[in-house]
RNA sequence: GCCGAAGUGGCGGAAUGGCAGACGCGCUGCGUUCAGGGCGCAGUGAGGUUUAUCCUCGUGUGAGUUCAAAUCUCACCUUCGGCACCA
């Protein structure tokens, strides 16, 4: 292959290109966003905001540079987009950092937001930054306070004895992360488990309303996930009369079960060992047993206590109780497999009927008692639990009843006789939201003796952070040590009182963010309505699958709030949900400074240029996917940006001939591309849209070495190119459309139109099959019916060749696709 | 353990019932005075021999449905995400 020589043309240089468009997109306030404009909808799109954690790193540019291609995309088409950024700032790093010796965390953390600001301009999104947020501003967490005020006087927020996890050396509070086996991770000294007295919000009083997600366009694994960590179960709540009754005079033992049918089959009864019960009833006989299986679990993480896999333990209390229906009476026992956060904390145990139940039955020798018949099942001893249903035995009355229906005539009758009846459980928790930290946003409360907890009223807000603060464990919240903070007066009585000193779990401040870029600055309210009806609810949101559940959940049940405030319109907050994978290091794993795999992406830039960057991340596979990134990859992005601008500026001698093969061929492949770059754009498939350009580029350039190709349908490729690559790669596209002479901004056209009358071949080639298997490939009109497909098929040699001499027994033709014909 | 997802060349991946391996990396060969992580052309899943517009095998493992399965069904294995105080 000869090339023309040519004289040396410019080469493409991102790192001059970049930087000066995006000082002109700032200057001009390209991406600063209106509340309205004529002829333009609106449209929200959201990526979730980065937690403060000091540098961006690659797994930043993973889930923005596809959103932003995407939110650029649907700005071509027409709508006004608001695509706001800001700053998770409040949390534990910031803490532990400032323990460690370094700053103090508000310093850490305005240093942060500081660096990552800078480093996400370097992407070039179009945020409107004139919109950011930031959590951890009093300007923000006086409106995270008025959202607890809020919670508090409709009657959602309440407080309760809750147990968190305790170092006794270092005499603090640790989070879950660090608990390390067991033991504190600071000092390895074992973690114990601390009531105290807890502010909970009711999320369970819109379990219904957050399982009823099957509307929401979001991925169908997500609304799954959610569904099930919900967990709804119907069942029925039925009492047990203790016998004797608790020294403390109680009288009664009240289980959720789901299987109200096996009542019959009850032979002992299980308390979680933190039931509150427990204390009351052990027998003096059995109290140190008891005691001591107590302190034990308390070592035990919830996870290892929910498996099924592990070996029963547990102990009697020396307590009874006696079934208000069959009159039986069976012995009390705790073990961890019950736990305290669900239903009751207490389950009536029918091991013929309950896996769990059967496996501890077998170990402590209690009796097995089957309530429900089996399939043919003669009265032997069962080898495991059975679970099914079948028609009642052992159970007086009920016998020969079917188990559905004994369920409902079994509850039936508890209710009649007021010992239970029918109940919905949720594995769902209500959340509990205090924290025994110092950076966060205060609860807004006051307690006083004589008031009780009193909410800071709105006027008052914020209850600021204190500044000057230790923050070395000493056993209690740091805000408490602060005599300034904690002593105030009761905003109803006036008399002295002090205030509430834990902060409020970070979830809060993220779950109303988006609720506040429509009108970020507003110092009357957190949210205003007639903002929130011009942006919300958010259209698209993109953001990590590790936040499929918490997150997403704890947002929802804040949208519903706010719509019970009616300051917000609808009943969800994300119409769309698009669910990222995670990106890892190049070892495949986690992308951690400790393993020395972080991908710096200011490197990336600096080597290769953000366009390059981006395209690449989003080229490596499917965005909802996650893996790992190869580094050594990136040129071949780098290659093509490099032969597009090639092309685009140096183009061959373009001559008149716009009914040629080849004219008509670039035409067709030009509309053939566009088509396939906005489907794979509206179905978030990064990867193959590159892909796709990357083949018209190909195209582009062997035209290029050719020599010569028709001006009109090269001009028309050429700018049709530049424009499918403002979502993507929007530095070199700025640069290109300038040099291809049409008026800046890129930004500011529209999405081209494309035609599939114009990118249909008139010719195909398909594959025929003998049994499946291809043996040849014919020529015909894209619209062939199967006669001349079939025609076609039996001109070819190798086909005549197989077919000779057997029997057809079918021939399937699919149009477009093959011929399959099947012989015997 | 429970809930959810994913397993395809040396590597990232494409194909969502219809030609497995698009696009890219890497590698091999050829060409090019190519100093700026060059450029162009050809080849590149494994095996076979009659070297072809050929044959056989091949998408984690095992079974099944279908004219046709990477794709659907069942069971299993492995990896990843979440499990309520990391965010």
């Amino acid at each position: 292959m000869t090339t023309e020589p040519r004289t040396e043309i410019e080469r493409y240089r991102p790192n001059e290109v970049e930087p000066r468009w995006r000082e002109r997109w700032e200057r001009d306030r390209l991406y600063r966003t209106p509340d309205h404009v004529d002829g333009r909808p609106n449209r929200y799109h959201l990526t979730m905001f980065p937690y403060t954690s000091g540098d961006l790193h690659a797994g930043h540019w993973w889930a923005m540079a596809p959103s932003d291609t995407f939110a650029r995309y649907y700005r071509m088409r027409g709508y006004n987009v608001l695509f706001p950024m800001g700053f998770d700032a409040f949390g534990l790093p910031a803490e532990n950092a400032a323990i460690k010796g370094g700053a103090h965390p508000k310093d850490w953390t305005d240093l942060n937001i500081a660096r990552m600001r800078g480093q996400l301009k370097t992407i070039g999104t179009m945020f409107d930054w004139e919109r950011e947020v930031n959590t951890s501003s009093p300007d923000y967490y006086r409106w995270t306070q008025w959202w607890f005020a809020q919670f508090f006087k409709h009657d959602l927020a309440y407080r309760k004895h809750a147990a968190a996890n305790f170092c006794p050396s270092c005499n603090t509070t640790l989070a879950n992360e660090q608990v390390i086996g067991g033991r504190c991770e600071r000092c390895d000294t074992a973690v114990e488990q601390r009531e105290m007295e807890q502010w909970f919000f009711r999320i369970t009083q819109y379990a219904d309303e957050l399982l009823a997600n099957d509307a929401l366009e979001w991925p169908e694994h997500v609304k799954l996930m959610q569904r099930n960590w919900i967990g709804r179960s119907e069942g029925a709540e039925a009492a047990f009369r203790l016998d004797p009754p608790a020294p403390d005079g109680t009288a009664e033992l009240r289980v959720f079960t789901t299987r109200p049918d096996t009542l019959h089959g009850v032979t002992f009864m299980v308390l979680a060992p933190e039931h509150p019960l427990v204390a009351a009833l052990v027998t003096p006989e059995q109290r140190a047993a008891v005691d001591a299986y107590v302190e034990q679990t308390r070592r035990t993480t919830e996870i290892e206590r929910q498996s099924t896999e592990r070996e029963k333990t547990g102990v009697f209390t020396g307590a009874y109780c006696v079934s208000y229906l069959t009159g039986e009476r069976v012995p009390i026992w705790i073990a961890d497999y019950v736990l305290a956060t669900y239903g009751t904390g207490a389950v009536m145990a029918v091991p013929a009927h309950d896996q769990r139940d059967f496996e501890f039955a077998r170990k402590f020798g209690l009796p097995i008692k089957v309530a429900v018949s089996p399939p043919a099942w003669t009265g032997g001893e069962l080898s495991e639990a059975f679970l099914g249903n079948g028609p009642l035995v052992n159970s007086g009355s009920f016998d020969g009843e079917p188990s559905e229906q004994a369920k409902q005539s079994i509850t039936d009758r508890m209710l009649a006789s007021n010992r239970g009846g029918p109940r919905v459980q949720y594995r769902l928790r209500d959340w509990l939201i205090s924290r025994q930290r110092y950076w966060g946003a205060p609860i807004p409360i006051v307690h006083c003796d004589d008031c009780g907890p009193v909410v800071v009223p709105d006027d008052q807000l914020p209850v600021e952070l204190p500044y000057d603060v230790e923050f070395l464990p000493t056993g209690q919240s740091p805000l408490s040590l602060s005599e300034a903070f904690v002593n105030t007066t009761c905003p109803d009585c006036g008399r002295p009182a002090r205030r509430e000193t834990d902060t409020m779990d970070t979830f809060m401040c993220s779950s109303w963010y988006f609720m506040r870029y429509p009108d970020p600055h507003n110092s009357e309210a957190a949210v205003s309505r007639a903002r929130t009806a011009d942006w919300l609810p958010v259209d698209q949101y993109t953001g990590g699958s590790e936040h499929a559940v918490m997150h997403l959940l704890y947002a929802r049940f804040f949208y519903k709030v706010a719509r019970d405030l009616g300051i917000v319109p609808g009943d969800e907050p994300f119409t769309r949900y698009f669910s990222q994978g995670q990106i890892l290091g190049p070892d495949g794993r986690r992308m951690s400074k400790s393993r020395g795999n972080v991908v710096a992406p200011d490197d990336q830039v600096q080597r290769w240029g953000a366009d390059t960057f981006r395209a690449y991340l989003m080229f490596l596979g499917p965005w909802d996917q996650g893996g790992p990134y190869d580094v050594d990859g990136i040129v071949g992005v780098s290659r093509w940006l490099h032969r597009v601008w090639t092309v685009v500026i140096d183009p061959p001698a373009l001559v008149d001939r716009p009914e040629g093969d080849d004219a008509r061929e670039l035409r067709r492949l030009v509309h053939e591309t566009g088509l396939r770059v906005t489907r794979d754009l509206e179905h978030f498939a990064f990867n193959t849209m590159l892909a796709a350009l990357m083949e018209l580029t190909n195209h582009l350039q062997r035209l290029r070495d050719a020599g010569e190709a028709d001006a009109s349908a090269w001009n028309e490729a050429i700018e049709r190119l530049v424009l499918m690559l403002a979502p993507p790669c929007p530095h070199v596209a700025e640069e290109l459309w300038a040099r291809i002479g049409r008026p800046y901004s890129v930004h500011q056209q529209s999405w081209p139109e494309f035609d599939a009358a114009l990118a249909r071949r008139d010719t195909i080639r398909i594959p025929v099959q003998v049994n499946g298997k291809v043996r040849a490939h014919i020529e015909i009109a894209a619209d062939a019916d199967e006669a001349t497909a079939q025609a076609a098929a039996d001109a070819d040699e190798r086909i005549q060749e197989l077919v000779a001499g057997k029997q057809v027994r079918r021939v399937v033709y699919v149009p477009g696709r093959l011929l399959n014909i099947v012989v015997t």
